[in-house]
DNA sequence: ATATGAAGATTAACCGTTTAAGTGAATACG
DNA sequence: CGTATTCACTTAAACGGTTAATCTTCATAT
């Protein structure tokens, strides 16, 4: 059934129909200035006539730059190898693309079980830049450095020089979080979190936690915070765990919404109304989140402007690649819904 | 700051490490059988050494297949240019990308404002192969044909012989959604939508919806219907509307989860608890469905299988491009949850 | 002893661009 | 008026692979 592929227009075809040499075409195409307006228009005109449009691969092979960034994006479940299994990953996944198809280039979007793979990856498609959301071990970091190219990491506490960042102010965002929950009457506080890793956004959190408690004169306890993968299901175990504890928690804070949606699901079901019986305030402000019953209370984070930051970044950096670091630290906000209620 | 590029490591540093000839090297690397046992360890052994990474542009070049897949997503809301708002297409790019990367090829996932422009696309990356998930303007489908580049349409019923097409029962899901309201006792349904397109899932599910109502002699009737985009934010817009419709409804069947929770919340807030005042059913059984309160009653389609079944065919079509078209519609099935109520 | 063929490698053309270097004509300058 | 300089292009060499065609060797058949 398939007919033959059309063959491609090339830029010999270009040059030919408008009675120049491929070069000039090259030149008109990426604008230089010393080609007359007169030819110039020729050759677009003659690019109209035959439709032609360049081959990025011969682009790529010629000059450096493939046009394409990367994006890095954690898995959630080990096992699932799913990408996009959280939806604060789509969100800014969708504003990164945006940003960079405005500026002519294009996403490539792949999960990453075994971190070598991405190194490859950067590699053979020759990656004008690459976005890192999340945290991942050291040695990945230092391979990807020795490509050089422009890298800019999302929510990584990563210290290291190299690396443009743009994150959020999570310890002071889950600072604000407990401090309402206690401000509210709240003592008895579970933390429910992703697993905690030095540089990472969920340590910073727990920090921020740990900090509201002890301006209370409130113990921070090990028994209090629950840690386990970060999607709906581990919330939901997370907060069967806190029911189970026996622990009288009045209220739960969850380092991310995804978590405190599972763990709502479970209160429930336990038994353990929200807000009266357990209050519980998230992080993320994903766009579902203020349509759950009851709309949750959590920290919001402008997940569009991280994503358009982390794109800018490149660019700025694909432009003048002598600059140094760039490093972006975006506000956050509590925003207030019903799922906390006051003792 | 940034130390020079390193120079990358080529096809022919291998061959001179290894002592034979370049075509020796991409040979042994595409498993040509005719190289000795012991010219291909002599041949691995350099990549390894030289920590060889084949460029893919030049591959591309010269090979015609660039080992890029495009994903083509609605623009859900008009305006925003974002992607990925919908978490159904999240979910299923997640798959689609999953079952690419173990067979080799990365995803190009794209937003597309001017359809024009994803033409372009295609032709300057060389893609392999397109999967396009909704439903476009005939003349989007008509250009990419002429690409002759393997497609697969999802959720489409274009009838052109040339795409592949995995899709669902659509009117058979939407017909045992409203049946399983009626026979709940609900004779008053309204029906929450996108916008029906001739050939798109939205007119599928609304024949379904007519089917069930007419097998139960309950009129259908155009002012039950509600039309809007396909989002969080229109889901409730819609359900406004119905409330203040004045029609006397005990159960909404919305055609896609993210109206039917949008709706959720606008009938909670205007005192219509669910569902004791009314009852909800949405399509598509997304991860956080059952994460609501009350949990969504909702038709299950295997988003994941969908993904892949996708990607297989593409595939396939790579491999045998002169056979016929491929075609898959996969089950559906009604999970029952907490949003409906026997009257 | 010679023709035949297969195995294992090499040669070189080609894929579609970019870009440094070169060219010839027109213009500017002292 | 002779020489520099600028302008508007062209030439041709990369870029890093693939692959059809060719070439050696060497074993086997006749």
């Amino acid at each position: 059934m398939q007919t033959e592929r059309p063959k491609r227009t090339t830029i010999k075809d270009v040059a030919k129909e408008a009675n120049v040499s491929v070069a000039t075409i090259s030149y008109v195409l990426n604008g230089k200035e010393s080609i007359s307006e007169e030819t110039k228009e020729r050759v677009r005109a003659a690019i109209q006539k035959l439709n032609y449009v360049p081959d990025l691969s011969a682009r790529g092979l010629s000059a450096k730059s493939s046009k394409l960034i990367g994006v890095v994006i954690p898995q959630t479940e080990p096992g699932s190898h799913l990408m996009l299994t959280n939806p604060f990953y789509s969100e800014i996944v969708s504003s990164i693309e945006y940003s960079a198809r405005i500026n002519g280039y294009h996403l490539l979007i792949s999960g990453t079980d075994a971190d070598a793979d991405y190194l490859k990856l950067a590699m053979e498609r020759k990656l004008d830049g690459i976005v890192i959301i999340g945290m991942y071990p050291d040695e990945f970091y230092n391979e990807l450095k020795k490509t050089r190219i422009p890298i800019v990491l999302v929510d990584s506490y990563c210290l290291d020089h190299y690396f443009h960042s743009v994150q959020i102010n999570d310890r002071y965002g889950a600072y604000i979080a407990t401090k309402h929950l206690l401000e509210n009457g709240h003592r008895e506080i579970a933390l429910i979190c992703g697993v905690q890793k030095e540089g990472g956004v969920i340590r910073k959190r727990y920090e921020g936690y740990a900090d509201a408690l002890k301006e209370f004169g409130v113990p921070v306890r090990k028994d209090h915070v629950f840690e386990g993968v970060v999607d709906f299901d581990s919330g939901l175990a997370l907060a069967q765990r806190v029911v189970k504890s026996g622990v009288p928690f009045t209220a739960a804070f969850a380092t991310a919404d995804i978590l405190a949606i599972g763990a709502m699901k479970a209160f429930r079901s336990l038994g353990w109304a929200i807000p009266d019986r357990i209050s519980i305030v998230g992080f993320d402000d994903l766009s579902i989140s203020r349509y759950m019953d009851p709309a949750l209370t959590t920290v919001h984070q402008d997940i569009h402007r991280k994503g358009t930051s982390a794109m800018e970044m490149i660019l700025r950096s694909i432009q003048y690649p002598e600059e140094g670091k760039q490093e972006l630290t975006l506000p956050v906000t509590l925003v207030e819904r019903e799922s906390v209620r006051r003792m």
